[in-house]
Parts: structure tokens; C-alpha cells; sequence
DNA sequence: TTATTTATACTCATATTGAGTATATTTATA
DNA sequence: TATAAATATACTCAATATGAGTATAAATAA
């Protein structure tokens, strides 16, 4: 986090990323994005878990030292990487999900922090519902069902839409970012979907589909495409860390050690993408006992200066779940 | 689920389970237990997806047609099979949950349906507290940490226990099941650790430790070992579905289209091991609109003939998270 | 006919939550 | 120096959710 942007890390995309890096050429209207999650071998014979060989990677990768980590999925489907072929080898990844405080970066990997909403710009409502939900998303989406031949198929997208993008009675579910991203990628509306029906219809040599400007246009709105389903996996993580704040004090380690209110808010904010108010946050995290005043105040500020709290590791132990919710209504507006 | 038991599906520890399958013989006091998991391998050239090799392989093995099915975890430590050597070959596992309703089983594994709290006797506590836990579990466990010789480390398992098995002031978690199970393994109380100790010192040539009566006893208490670290893969299953069952509505997996609430109350109580208020529980599952009465009644019971409900599949997309809550203050006992 | 069992409805005190008003303490500016 | 603007913090209040009951209904068993 710095200046209320959430940031992710990123790398060139290197040559070793591609399961069979052969095979390019045709396709190259949506040619690879060169923007990839950090990501590497794994080495059993060096590593005893595959945690520390994570750690060390990136490490050396990037110069970090990850805090708090957790394991988020393992992705191992064909249809990861459009250039894989059936009988061929399999690329398996093992995601990790890991909140550092943001530094300097150094290593081999050519690092870098990028803003997490790029690639997500519909997930982030702190300045109001995103326009491009009501401009583009939806119509597109409702649209792209209303041809589906068949009527199971088309009520099973029907209800995916709704729970995914809300409907009038049911508000947005700030967690379920991989089914809209899913969504949104079935339906061949971002830049990944174009790219890989391309580079599919390339290799087995189809005519190469083309993509007319409004398609092309609206994709573009829809972020930043990474490397092979690498938007895939980052979607896994923002929903994944938005369920975990509810019960789980994660927030933590992305502030430094001792933090005012508003920063904590700040941080709470720009992971769920919502604003919050600001009374109740206070009564929530404080009555809730998740910090604990230190007795010094904050002196950068503009107004009155604002105490500076620090995390209270004692409620691990005392309360089942604590962390700073993010229920649909909590949300202003 | 029969008659309020959870049960999880085993095979017999089939010759592949073992990566190095040569080596056993001295370590036989605590030798492998036969039952697993059902697990196999995953062929990357047959299948395109991991759920999908997964469905395939349950289906042949025991005959079982899947329906909710959700990743787990990723296993893939050095720690997990005692007898693989640093430098050798790594067995990497990917558990998936699936919920099935209990039916006839057939197929190549020998499958088995087993009580799921025979392996976590300390989970349930539908009959109240169990006995183990301030029998064995809290004196041990608190004896083991207080002879830990740096402060430090000592410290942090003092705090590990807190979390996991609760404090006079906090109560019992019922989802850190992993936790409660990775400290009672580290603790060398249960099966699988008295044995894997064995095995480590008979392949590195050191003497095998002997096991006092009272501590085989004790293990013996906590529950049946299995193979590997089967068992850590179904207490992370367990915690997991635990979790689950307050904002997604998984139960209704483990239920015949119809049911009565009782017998959907039966089904929550057995996974989440509590007993819950049945006029709250009531309230809480049809004002919040997880059912809908069907019209008719149930014939079988004793007392008055409870209606029959069916699952609201619309609540996925009226409500952000529906589920059946286990908060830790609305048990009854 | 009565006891027992189960289901369902309703009550009520308490806690939690959403939304707002009121006041305090600082810096910036007229 | 006085006042405005910004920020922090305290407090209120209605609405809702939750925990723990009591009351009543409808069946079977004795």
C-alpha cells in the first residue's frame, strides 16, 4: 500500500514463464502481456517445504522478506496457457498469497509495484460504483447470454451474473472477484480472452478471428491483461484477502508498527474497495480490541492530530474470529 | 452423514500410497496405519483439468459421482512422508472437499465410510466438553511447552495453545481444527508422530526411541492415526468446511432434495461437533431464506409431523453470504 | 384419556450495527 | 489575533440481530 493504492508485485516476463516457448508468431495482435506475477521453480531436492522454496525465490527474485503468507490455490488446468498441448507437459502452479509493506526492490527479477485495481478497475468502489459497470459490463454481459442457444445453459449464466454482479434486490459481494473475472473471460470481453482465442485458433491452424474495435476497445477499459491466466490468479487473491479481513486480523502487516485510525482505515479501504464510516470503523476496532492506544500522537497531519495505535496480538487468543468486517451494508455511499 | 455421524470416505493403503516403498521393517510398533484417503495419481496427458482427473478417479475407484467439490490445500513438504529422503523424488498432493450424500459404495479402492470423529475424538462436543481435553490434552500439552528450554519459542507455543484450545477468558474455536491438530502432533501425542519418529531414527540409523505405555495409551485416546499426513489433510478439511458452513450454504449437499429442519440442524451440529438452539436455528434458516416449506409434511417421526423443506437456490444470489453461523456464544450446552 | 414427543410460534432482554450529531484540537488564512 | 477548515474523537439513537426462553400445536405411545 502506499497513498491508499494497493499495489501488487510484478515481473518481466521472462523467457522460462512459457511451457513451450516455441510457438508464437501468427498472433500477435494480442501478443503476451509482458507483466506476470513473481513466480519460479520449484526445486525439491533444495527446498524442504515448498513455503521456504518460495521464500527463498523471492528473495532472490525481488529482495523481499515475506511476512505473512498463505498458500491460495493450486492452478494445474490445460487451459491455462493457450499454447499447451493435449499429451504435452503440464505447467502446475502452486499460488501464494503474501502482504508485505511496500520497499525498495532489488534482485534479479526485474520487480515492480503496480496498482492492483489496473487490472481490476470494476472492483474498485471507494469513489462511487464504477461507471464501467453500468456502460459496459453489464450490457455486454447481458447481451453475450441472450445468444446462448440453449435455455439450461442460459439460465445457469443467468444466475451466474446475479450473484456475481448483484441484481436490483441483492447488492455487489465485494469477495466474489474471480466470478466476475470469470465471467467477464468467458464471455471474451478482456484482453486475455481475445489473446488466447487467437493464439488457439493460430496453432491449430483456423483462421485467426478477428476482433472488431468496439471489442477491442472495451477490453481495453477492462485493465491490464498479465501473462498467461496470471489475472486469473491475482483475482483468487483480492477475493481471498477480502474474505479474510472479515475474521482475520490480516491488515496488520501492511502498516507499520504503530498507525493512526484513518491509516488503518485507509488500508481496510483500498482492499475491500469501498469506503467506510469512519465513527464505526473506530468503535469496531477499538471496543473490538483489535489495537490498543500507545499514548503519542501523530504529528504529520492537517487537523487535530490523531493518536497512534498498534496491533493488539492478544486477540488472537481471545476472540474466534476477529478482524474488521466489510458486510454489504457497512458501506458508504 | 448417517444418524448424525459425519463420515468421510477411506480406502486401504494401496502398494502406490508409498513413494519409497522399499524401506520399512524395524519401525514396526507404530507401523502404517491401512486407511487413507482416497487419493491417486493425477495424469496430466488423459486429463484436462486437476477436477476433472479427480472425478474421474473417485468414480473408478469407489463408484461415487461427485457434486460440490472445492480445492483444499497443496501438500508438498519434505515432512509429510518420514521415509523420503532430502534430494529424492517429492510426493506433491492437491486435496480437494467433496460433499456427497452417503450411498452403497463400489469400485477398485475398497472404500470405506468411517466416522470422521474417530480421528478427531476432541471435536466434537455435541455431548458437551469432551473429557479428553482437560484430561490429557490441556496437563499435556502444557507440560510439554513448560519443559521447551528457550524463552522465546516457549512463549509462542504458550500463545499457539491459547489460539488453538482456547483460555478461561476465550473459548473453543471450533475452526481451528488444523491448529489443535498440528500442536498435538508436534507435541508427539498423537500416532502419527510417535511413529514417524520411529521411522525417521531406524532409516538414519539412530536407535529407535521407546514409547512409554502412558503416552501409547494416550495416543491411543486421540483418535485413529493414518497413513502419512492423512490425517492433517482431513483435520485442514474439517476446519475448512467448518468455516464454510456460516456464509455458504454447503449442507445442503449432504441432504436429500427435501428434509425437515431437524434433520438439516442434525446435519450442521455434526460437521460444526456443537449443539445449537433449534427455535433460533429455525428462525435463522427461514426468515433468512436458505429454505422454503414444500407443503408437505415429514411421516416418519414421533411427534407432531414436521414440514418438509427444500433448498432456496435464489438466496446465492440475493444474499452476499448465506450460510448457517456457528459463533462460538450460540451453542447450547 | 393422558403422557410424551416433536414442531412451531411468539416474547423479551441484550448486543450489534448503521447513521448521524456534537465537540475537541490542530493548521491555514483573513 | 480571530476565524475557517480539517481532522479526531465522543456520544446518541433507531433498527436489527442474537440468545434464551415460554407457550402452543399436533402427532404417537401407554
Amino acid at each position: 500500500m502506499t497513498d491508499e493504492v494497493p499495489r501488487i508485485l510484478t515481473v518481466q516476463r521472462a523467457a522460462h514463464s512459457l511451457a513451450t516457448p516455441a510457438q508464437r508468431g501468427e498472433a500477435e495482435a494480442w501478443a503476451d502481456s509482458p507483466v506476470a506475477l513473481p513466480f519460479g521453480p520449484f526445486d525439491p531436492g533444495e527446498h524442504r517445504t515448498l513455503e521456504l522454496g518460495l521464500h527463498n525465490w523471492v528473495e532472490q527474485q525481488t529482495g523481499l522478506d515475506l511476512g505473512y503468507v498463505e498458500q491460495l490455490y493450486t492452478f494445474g488446468d490445460r487451459h491455462r496457457d493457450p499454447r499447451e498441448q493435449a499429451g504435452g507437459p503440464r505447467l502446475v502452479s502452486v499460488g501464494y498469497l503474501a502482504l508485505v509493506r511496500q520497499v525498495p526492490l532489488s534482485g534479479a527479477g526485474e520487480a515492480e509495484w503496480h496498482n492492483w485495481y489496473d487490472f481490476f478497475p470494476w472492483e474498485d468502489w471507494r469513489e462511487g460504483r464504477p461507471a464501467i459497470v453500468d456502460q459496459a459490463i453489464r450490457p455486454n454481459l447481458q447481451t453475450w447470454i441472450a445468444q446462448i442457444a440453449d435455455a439450461d445453459e442460459r439460465q445457469t449464466y443467468q444466475e451466474r451474473l446475479s450473484i456475481a454482479f448483484g441484481t436490483e434486490a441483492a447488492p455487489w459481494d465485494f469477495e466474489r472477484v474471480l466470478e466476475r473475472y470469470e465471467l467477464l473471460y468467458e464471455a471474451g470481453m478482456i484482453g486475455e480472452a481475445l489473446r488466447d482465442a487467437q493464439i488457439r485458433a493460430a496453432l491449430s491452424g483456423r483462421p485467426v478471428p478477428q476482433t472488431d474495435s468496439e471489442t477491442l476497445e472495451t477490453a481495453e477499459r477492462l485493465g491490464t491483461p498479465m501473462a498467461l491466466d496470471n489475472r486469473r490468479v491475482l483475482a483468487t487473491a483480492l477475493g481471498r484477502i477480502r474474505g479474510k479481513l472479515k475474521y482475520r486480523p490480516v491488515v496488520f502487516d501492511l502498516l507499520a508498527p504503530t498507525f493512526t485510525l484513518l491509516q488503518l482505515q485507509r488500508v481496510v479501504e483500498a482492499l475491500g474497495g469501498v469506503r467506510l464510516h469512519k465513527q464505526n470503523f473506530r468503535r469496531l476496532v477499538v471496543s473490538g480490541g483489535l489495537v490498543e492506544p500507545t499514548g503519542q500522537r501523530d504529528s504529520q497531519s492537517r487537523g487535530r492530530p490523531a493518536e497512534l495505535f498498534r496491533f493488539r496480538r492478544e486477540v488472537l487468543s481471545e476472540r474466534p474470529a476477529s478482524g474488521v468486517g466489510l458486510p454489504a451494508a457497512r458501506i458508504i455511499g
